[in-house]
DNA sequence: CTGAAAGCGCTAACAG
DNA sequence: CTGTTAGCGCTTTCAG
């Protein structure tokens, strides 16, 4: 296994000269660069990362540490993983995975033996015992989601109080009066998730600014029967509205019904279609979902995307900033828009437009 | 950030005393390991990565290989991940994250810059370039899945034939004389994944020893329409052979149909409700799924089980077996069981019996 | 533009 | 049972 004092002394130069031919840290000439670049093909150079990292005192490597087991959306964490993983090897590091449930003894482990430059947090909660931590330690740390005390650390989400207010607008566009919240499983809410709260605010306020009535349900769970139950309750505030309408005007375009949870929306569709009722004609239905996962239900449902892929990006942008060389002064919020389609669940538009 | 230099002086022994507290390598006095521990606990002391590696040529590392974006069955990838993770955490090991798109230059960027001290590498399929590759390398190789020539690597996956044969043969016991197969998707098949054939085959074979009828249907893509028509195929080849049964006896329990592909379930559930056949009282279906999965379709549908937890926490014993003292020679193929258990959509029994 | 040399913090002989 | 010491392979001053 050749180290750099093999590829050294077979391009003829110093030891230092292939390390800064590698880095790039001080000019070298064009010849010598040739050279020593034929010496690292010839031998299949590769430096030691062990030796690297204690030299120069930087692992190239990102801790991320996955909420394995507790998440509240499984599906958008391998996208997540897999964002970071690539993104994170466009700029020559690796990924050290770490379960979430070390709680915060591998943050202390992760920067007490040096395993990482920088550490990612996911699915950050209101109240993170981690974020004290956190914020303590040496190596720069980024957060996926928003807590209630960031403590000078660098957040990224989704903005869930915008897709709240846009699932909510896009439905009172289309002419809806009453609207009802489909809310997140008793799990998250529990868990005190922050987007729980900024989602279900951001919709009320919405809501309450376009002068529309707006029911909350939540928690709902993620079964059959809380999804039936959830939905007939939203069908029945709509109806009595409906009688107390005040100008008279046959204006209302029915329920419009935003499912903030992904999860819920198979369960909410077939729970609509039990009782006869056609999403797109008698009512909208508005879900929180990945573009692709909304495309492929059936009918496919208007979405507010979650792009996790999107925050992920962005995580990754900000990571390398932390890493990078001018240092980014305090903490930031970064908040990824989300994007309103109107698939075939939403009706085409305001009955008296 | 304290070194265990700093520990030996406050513990007022040498550093390589510290070490060996560390390690264990060598017998230390009561008194003296007292010390040393309470020296680290006041100091918090972590030993660094690096150096380590640099000095003990152990990463205490294992590099993970996964195949974002391209597996088959996204669904059982993270709980395979978390359970190495955690696998890896018990034996003082950490994983290193690495996305298959990189190819082989993972594997050689894996040993060449000692990140780590053995290679994980998921899905493998049957004719697979990485073996070769992976063969090569000084670290061990564990390889998840059974490629054609596994080259003196160790192998962990689930007993896809044992798999193909108990859904065969579960069937066969409740009287189904007529078997039929939904295969995998079209990417399965192409990629040449090594448990395609091996499912298929089995299940065939199982179904001639048994004196049976069995058509395997495949490829069968994930779509409503082609799942669709797959059933109708296979209801429409158990009609013809019922004229024909040459015993004359009605103890035919109508079609028993295996489906190898989990993702499968919820379309085939539909196109047999679409055509008003029943299952477990009309035809049986035994599917491929998690025993999570398979109890949360409705209805619960009878499923051999592919774990993916029983299948990584197997690897991960084996993964230790290759770094531990004692070195397993050769290479070995570790085929985890799979259960059948009969939930709703299986008939009671054969007629006759 | 390039070399020489001093560590980074730890482990593992070797010596008692 | 414990201490001394020589590296592991790289980065980075300090010289030239």
């Amino acid at each position: 296994m050749p180290t750099s004092k093999d590829v050294a002394r077979l391009a003829g130069v110093s030891q230092s000269t292939v390390s800064y031919v590698m880095s790039g840290k001080r000019p070298i000439s064009e010849e010598v660069r040739q050279r020593v670049q034929a010496a690292i093909e010839e031998l299949t150079y590769h430096p030691n990362a062990g030796a690297r990292a204690l030299a120069g005192r930087r692992t190239h490597v990102v801790g991320l540490v996955v909420p394995f087991g507790a998440s509240a959306d499984p599906g958008g964490l391998l996208p997540f993983i897999e964002t970071i993983a690539s993104g994170a090897r466009e700029h020559d590091h690796d990924v050290l995975l770490v379960t979430a449930d070390e709680g915060t003894s591998a943050l202390t482990r992760l920067e007490g033996r040096r395993l990482c430059d920088a550490i990612v947090l996911m699915e950050v909660e209101a109240r993170d015992e981690r974020i004290a931590v956190a914020s303590g330690l040496r190596v720069p740390v980024l957060l996926v989601g928003v807590p209630e005390e960031p403590d000078g650390l660098v957040c990224v989400d989704l903005d869930f109080a915008a897709a709240g207010r846009l699932a909510v607008e896009g439905l009172v566009e289309r002419g809806h009066r009453r609207i009802a919240v489909l809310g997140y499983p008793p799990e998250a809410v529990e868990r005190d998730i922050g987007y729980v709260r900024r989602f279900g605010d951001a919709a009320l306020a919405a809501a309450s600014a376009a002068g529309v009535e707006c029911a909350l349900l939540s928690p709902v769970a993620h079964t059959a029967a809380a999804v039936r139950a959830a939905v007939g309750r939203a069908l029945e505030t709509a109806r009595d509205g409906d009688g107390a309408d005040d100008d008279g005007l046959d204006d209302d375009a029915g329920l419009g019904l935003v499912v903030a949870s992904g999860g819920a929306v198979p369960l909410a569709l077939t729970a609509l279609a039990e009782r006869g009722v056609v999403p797109g004609r008698d009512v909208s239905v508005v879900a929180m979902l990945p573009d692709a996962t909304a495309a492929a239900t059936s009918p496919p449902v208007s979405n507010v995307s979650t792009e996790s892929r999107d925050v992920s990006r962005r995580a990754v942008q900000e990571l390398f900033r932390l890493l990078g060389d001018d240092p980014p002064t305090g903490g930031g919020v970064h908040l990824v828009p989300p994007r309103l389609t109107h698939r075939r669940t939403t009706v085409a538009g305001p009955a008296g437009a």
